[in-house]
DNA sequence: TTACTATATTCATTTGTAGTTATATAACTC
DNA sequence: GAGTTATATAACTACAAATGAATATAGTAA
């Protein structure tokens, strides 16, 4: 698991966005996301082993905050793309219909 | 899929900058890539879906070429961490003993 | 037509992982 | 101590996707 892959799901970049925010702590993260709580102690155990969270426990509680340095490498992946993407708007995202669509069409 | 998933894959990720730099063919991404032709059909199928190459037939060749719009999706969740990451040096790959390690001494 | 080239798809197998339920562990309160 | 709260883990199911081998499709050339 790297960083590519801890963001490829959706609700861990729910769960990211959160504690960006402000540290939480799990049942916090429960509570906004909606997500059952072994759920959430999964994903987090995937943003721990890619380093994006780090947990600092205070009594019963375990407090989880962000670290953003692992983001340098996708960031860097991005970088010869950013000039491409001046000032764009962000794209909808892709209905899967079209998708599918557009892959008939050009193969026909 | 959508452009986060396409992206966990690292010979996607290559696929893509292969492409990035100058239009291929398929077997153009196959010797450089050393997958093999289904392989890479297969890696190009998900990048068509989630829009992130073209395709342009050409005689018995297709010539796939980048599609940056969909990263956009991206940049617009990186963009409240980039604050965040301003002259970071990219971060090494975390060594996965080195994550279970850490991961070991916080819960003892 | 046949043969050849480029690419896509199908199939079977395996692996990874998301979600659930149940349980374990640890800290707190009484 | 018992009961409760907060969190993690294990066992399970289900499904998406990676891989490799074989095959299909489509264009080209003879």
């Amino acid at each position: 698991m790297d960083p590519f892959n801890a963001l490829a799901e959706p609700n861990r970049r729910r769960l990211l966005e959160a504690i960006r925010q402000a540290p939480c702590t799990v049942n916090m993260l429960v509570s906004r996301t909606g997500l059952s709580q072994p759920a959430v102690s999964k994903h987090l155990k995937y943003l721990r082993q890619t380093n994006l969270v780090t947990v600092k426990p205070d009594g019963q509680k375990r407090w989880y905050e962000l670290n953003a340095t692992p983001l340098t490498q996708i960031e860097a992946f991005l970088k010869p793309y950013r000039p491409l993407l001046r000032n764009r708007p962000v794209a909808p995202e892709q209905p899967l219909e079209l998708a599918n669509r557009i892959e008939k069409d050009t193969a026909s």
